[in-house]
DNA sequence: GAAGCATATACCCATATGGGCATGTGTTGG
DNA sequence: CCAACACATGCCCATATGGGTATATGCTTC
């Protein structure tokens, strides 16, 4: 089946280094795609496509201004992925990870010792 | 040149679904791969796959136990993701949101009538 | 050291990229 | 109405999956 399609979510819309550039650019405020493109320094089509996905999966939305078309930034998608990881962050607090590889260690060596 | 490897990055890594559950079963602790297949309702090949993207970009680590070989968390690196997403916070605050839709939608009309 | 259990790998496939390039489409201006 | 400009799409390609199945590896235990 291969990967599930970078539109379907967005922990896979920003798995993409070139497209978390381009959010991070357009929280800056609205920027047409060629101006993106250039700062990005990709060809056009590349951005095209990149705010393609992006807008697929709702966390930029477009707005037509005369020729040009301005991409915006509609982060509220990226809230899940933001309280998802939170639900880690027990886990990383430094304290903790000094206990745990002390644990770690421990059990290690123990069972070094029955082996 | 396809999509970048996953085992590149953690944001790769978690934007697979199954990987994501992985992590969080192992929030209650360490767990031996046929039991993590077992609740994943996946083949052990899979969750050794997955379990393998995990351990190299360091979300996962093993340790031997007997016959077994046990999983366990090591969230440090989700703490990078949880503060990319978290630089966006104040763009999906309800109020910025309303005043930000109040913004668009005035654009939206003057250009509408500028046209 | 043979048999068995727990995992990791090797393959084989269908599919979804991401990139580069050419081209279609819509809008503005003269 | 035509040229120019800003984008979006269509194609073609090399590559990286993720899944399923068969098989190699590692330890244990008898």
């Amino acid at each position: 089946m291969a990967r599930a399609a970078t539109t379907s979510d967005v922990f896979n819309a920003i798995a993409e280094p070139q497209r978390r550039a381009i959010l991070v650019l357009l929280r800056a405020g609205e920027r047409p795609v060629t101006e993106l493109a250039q700062e990005l320094g990709m060809p056009q089509p590349g951005a095209s496509k990149h705010l393609r996905v992006l807008r697929e999966v709702g966390l930029v939305r477009d707005r037509k201004a005369g020729r040009q078309r301005l991409y915006g930034l509609d982060a509220r998608g990226l809230r899940p992925v933001h309280e998802w990881t939170g639900g880690f962050e027990q886990f990383w607090t430094e304290s903790f990870d000094r206990l745990d590889a002390y644990v770690q260690d421990l059990k290690q060596r123990r069972d070094e010792e029955q082996r």
